[in-house]
DNA sequence: ACAAAAGTGTTTTGTCTACACCCATGT
DNA sequence: ACATGGGTGTAGACAAAACACTTTTGT
């Protein structure tokens, strides 16, 4: 088959790369002393919430070149011996005082953090090769600290008015870096995971009302939701949501509070338009 | 809310960091000299095929160690120039002699390449710190070549001969390093997106037959599919195949031959039990 | 009383499922 | 003739969408 089609010609070309290809080939899928090296790797984390009724990402402003003043997202270099995930939460804390939860608490705290992909075109980085693992994370709405925190120059943006690029896009904005790339493709995966996970429930508070839920779906999707429907729906999704006993005021007749059953995953999904 | 709960106490800290933090924070996101540096990056790629009824891997055998003569996947190290995508092509072709079609042709090669996602445990290789972007390859089942390829070593293994570890495991198998992680994952993911993409068609040739197709679900899903509702399912979703109006022999009947149609993703997806 | 949002009931509409059956070929 | 897989028809189960309506608060 055409898959195959360059073999013929690409074995003897390889045969002829000499000494230096084999000995790469020694120290190969990690060896110590490459030419390959210099690589910086660093976290970059797209903090996803939902504020005023709107999707709002987590950005700082950069104090230094390239892209000195620009708006990029919380993130920077790994540490040798530290795990990927960490170096993010570390990272976002340093950089804008949020410190998230822990992994995987038995009922689930408000926030969510999970590996996006990772960025490594050879030229995102006017300076030198760096590779950068994207991460999502998804919080609730929760006021920022006042004052005693070093991220100062840390603010919501609504993605509105980002100008995110289409899926696959490189073209920018007013973002630092491929940030707004990385950024863009948060947004796309949020959307998609409201559809097939409970996550819905990571930008909203502990307890919830189902019309608070709603709003969530509403907001990320950029769509109106049947309000009936979307309530039997999700009741009838077992583990999705608990009822607490307890109500909250709204504008109207008071709301039952829920909280997230153990369910993660949904089967089948919540489909939108 | 508790998500900010550990601020107060996280902002004088970082102020006492001193000054080799200052100063990693000024070439923050992408320094030239800092001491994270020393960091190999690698990309490891899981190539999925489908063949004698099984889902197959394509692995190699490692000829220096670590994990000399255990089985791996093809992959090794980014150059500096280099697209980590182009870089997992390369590797690709020059271990196993595999060499995949273009990124996108207008109706789809039959076979696909996507990012998985990102390994970097500080202990995943034993000599030194080595990040690997893992990807994700589905292809048809084309036969090997034969001879002339510097790929002797390479060959394809049924997925249920490598028991693969469960979803968020680390322990491994016979596999080098966490390539039966890196594995599982792949297979995990190629059968989600089975649901909700055309990707199907990337196992299959360039054209076939929905019984070659549903054959696919069948081996990836590991569950049987009922024939005629699959075939309706499958004309009714606009885009997903095209008739060529040529047909193939079968034990039976003959049976139409069908291509890819322009469409990617499935809306509403192909559920399974 | 009215607005506003929560919550329930019911009808309609479509889609998934299962079963029955016909079609076209090789042996 | 019959086995084998391709391909079509159709009735029932089930879930989603749409509409109407009741409930409980605040003003």
């Amino acid at each position: 088959m055409s898959t195959w089609s360059a073999v013929a010609s690409a074995a003897p070309r390889d045969r002829m790369r000499g000494e230096r290809a084999e000995r790469a080939e020694q120290l190969d899928a990690s060896g110590v002393e490459t030419p390959e090296s210099p690589f910086g790797v660093t976290v970059d984390v797209a903090v996803l919430t939902v504020r005023h009724g709107q999707l709002a990402a987590l950005l700082v402003e950069r104090k230094y070149e390239p892209f000195r003043f620009r708006w990029a997202l919380p993130g920077g270099f790994v540490r040798v011996d530290e795990e990927l995930e960490d170096a993010a939460r570390r990272e976002l804390a340093e950089e804008t005082g949020l410190v998230l939860g822990p992994k995987r608490s038995p009922r689930g705290v408000p926030s969510h953090l999970e590996q996006l992909r990772t960025y490594g075109a050879p030229d995102r980085d006017p300076r030198r090769r760096v590779v950068s693992v994207g991460y999502l994370a998804m919080i609730a709405d929760v006021p920022r600290p006042e004052a005693g925190s070093d991220a100062a120059t840390a603010r919501y943006w609504a993605a509105s008015d980002l100008c995110l690029p289409r899926l696959g896009q490189r073209r920018g904005t007013k973002l630092a870096f491929d940030h707004a790339e990385i950024l863009a493709d948060a947004v796309e995966r949020a959307r998609a995971k409201l559809e097939y996970t409970t996550l819905a429930t990571a930008f909203v508070d502990e307890t919830f009302t189902l019309g608070e839920l709603r709003r969530v779906y509403e907001v990320v999707w950029g769509e109106e939701l049947h309000e009936a429907n979307f309530r039997r729906k999700l009741l009838s999704t077992p583990g999705f949501v608990e009822p607490t006993g307890t109500t909250a005021p709204t504008d109207g007749r008071p709301a039952q509070l829920f909280r997230n059953g153990g369910a993660t995953t949904l089967h089948p999904p919540i489909l939108r338009g």
